[in-house]
DNA sequence: ATGAAAGCGCTAACAG
DNA sequence: CTGTTAGCGCTTTCAT
């Protein structure tokens, strides 16, 4: 079998050399003469040397890595802001130390764990609301945190103004002629502190107002947070009296439902109804969903940047970084009906469709 | 600012007790009178001590995570299997490392860093081929390993067999009637080793053979991996002169690309061409996708629990463990066409179709 | 250029 | 029950 683990005393005696030149050629140091170098490192190979990164963490005071906070990973537009993180961290050097995140017990239970010294050297927290009282708790514990995709203040954040997403969609829709819009969210919002939902509905109710379009509290559904889910909610909206001639849904993994609801109830997309989701992950493309992008992957890069800047002791880390959203026009939205649908006193025809 | 960070000497000088006591209470120690652990308590809570991880850590020779490496971790499949590894390992208190691998190269670093003494006590490696070179290395360098979705040997793996798989599809279009089947793989396989495309293939021609059935290698594309990919082969397979009235893809990803290039050339599915995909990620649920399911999120747990399982020095760690392949039906998969078809002698009139 | 020694922060064995 | 002490493995002055 292996045998015990060689430590760097035992490197430095067969190499005939004080513990110190050793660690000196472990770092490359300049102050080592050529062949003292190349004996030790000959030495080092023949024992099977390995460094204990525990050893060197312990005496640089660092442990190489930083953690990173996900809630429901597998979700595509957390997997993405996810994969920008630790792409940038890995660049850096850092080991990245992921948890996923399904309630607000397990999240603190992380927090908490995470004020540990010496666990990580930062934290970036995505798409996690966090209570004030959390954020300040990790500031004592002195471990740098950066927050993305959430509206908590009190440490660096890179964020979206979610209320302009929504505005943006709904003037969108408003533009092409629209005025009965359905609007799914999920209801998630309230139970653990997610936000974006419910700030995507007040700049959607904000554009209709400023249109004089009145908002039928009706055509508004929250519900859990997926695809079928969305889709039953959609099939309840373009069932009934009525129905909206489009549909603006809070995240594109449910916009995907009501264009499935639309499928099974055979409505035409965009003829019968358009659809507008939110994010841009890679499905709302392929099925040719019109959406609010929002860049989801750089949020990620950049969080993890922030964080980098922190550890470093930077001195002018941005406390609040807005992305810029855009709306990505696809096939899934078109005009609404005829205008002279919306003056009964002279539609006596029936109002034409393109 | 936050001063000086304490340690479990001050919290010992403070509370007037040694640190051996301190440390006792720290980890729930029996061995402390109520009232000393209450007042180490309270010094502790005064102070804001927090326990290092590496002091911890070195005392205990270990480090108290794991690594993950996954490749393309954006993959649908791939988050799955993670996400399961992830919840096995908080479960069992260890902070999980995330390394997302998009080349050998960088699989190879990472598999370097590794081999570092206490960088991480355990390591998983999902759906990335390995040298044997690197397996021994890690043998060598005595941390325990375990693969998930490889075929490399050396460490305890789990898996599926995919020889198996491309036969259940294979079985089911041949049932239905098919037997101009095509195929859609990703070539990725040769580049750096991954292997399930070449195995799925192997099966499915293996099924084809069994029941007497050709197989044209005009039918058998292989491509970059991804929808839109997929779905390139896929118009260019069923825009051709005698285009299969089935494709197996072996991925679910590409079976998407497969139904969406159905979709742009208006070809009904299953009426004129039915579909297999390979996974059950959950957009094959939901698009309705005939697919061989494999436990994606289990083949994750179990390969946590494997590792779990070494680290704790059990003897009897299973070598290999074959997860149980299914095959789904959904509405993508339908009668071939009629059997007087392949008698050109009799079938006089247009061949009939369901 | 290099050896010796003092930490880094904690646990655990050993005495009381 | 509790204080003392010897590591765990490495980096880094401080001399030489």
């Amino acid at each position: 079998m292996v045998g015990r683990s060689v430590r760097i005393a035992e490197v430095a005696a067969t190499a005939g050399v004080g513990v110190g030149t050793v660690s000196r050629v472990l770092n490359n140091s300049a102050h080592v003469r050529e062949d003292t170098r190349r004996r030790v490192l000959a030495v080092i190979d023949q024992l099977g040397y390995r460094r204990s990164r525990l050893g060197f963490g312990l005496s640089m005071g660092q442990t190489g890595s930083v953690a990173v906070l996900v809630p429901f990973m597998t979700r595509p537009s957390v997997v993405e802001r996810l994969a920008g993180a630790l792409a940038v961290l890995d660049g850096e050097g850092y080991d990245t130390i992921v948890c996923n995140i399904e309630s607000a017990d397990q999240r603190d239970r992380h927090l908490t764990a995470f004020a540990e010294r010496h666990r990580a050297d930062g934290l970036v927290v995505i798409s996690l609301p966090l209570p004030r009282s959390r954020i300040e708790g990790m500031r004592e514990a002195g471990i740098p945190l950066v927050l993305v995709d959430t509206e908590s203040s009190g440490a660096p954040r890179v964020t979206i103004d979610n209320v302009a997403g929504g505005r943006l969609a709904g003037e969108h829709l408003l533009a092409l002629g629209h005025t009965r819009i359905g609007f799914i969210g999920d209801a998630t919002s309230r139970s653990w502190g997610f936000f974006s939902t419910a700030r995507r509905l007040a700049g959607f109710r904000e554009a209709l107002r400023r249109h004089g379009v009145s908002a039928d509290p009706d055509l508004v559904r929250l519900g859990a947070h997926g695809t079928a889910e969305a889709a039953e909610m959609a099939i309840d909206l373009l069932g009934g009296r009525d129905p909206p001639t489009a549909i603006f849904a809070a995240s594109d993994t449910q916009g995907i439902g009501v264009l499935q609801a639309a499928q099974r109830l055979r409505r035409q997309v965009p003829g019968d109804v358009s659809v507008v989701g939110f994010d841009d992950i890679e499905a709302a493309g392929m099925l040719q969903l019109t959406t609010v992008r929002q860049p989801l992957r750089a949020s990620g890069e950049l969080g993890a940047m922030r964080v980098c800047a922190l550890m470093r002791g930077e001195p002018d880390v941005p406390l609040r970084t807005l992305l810029p959203l855009e709306l990505v026009q696809r096939a899934s939205t078109g005009p609404g009906p005829d205008v002279l649908q919306l003056q009964p006193m002279i539609s006596l025809t029936e109002p034409s469709r393109r």
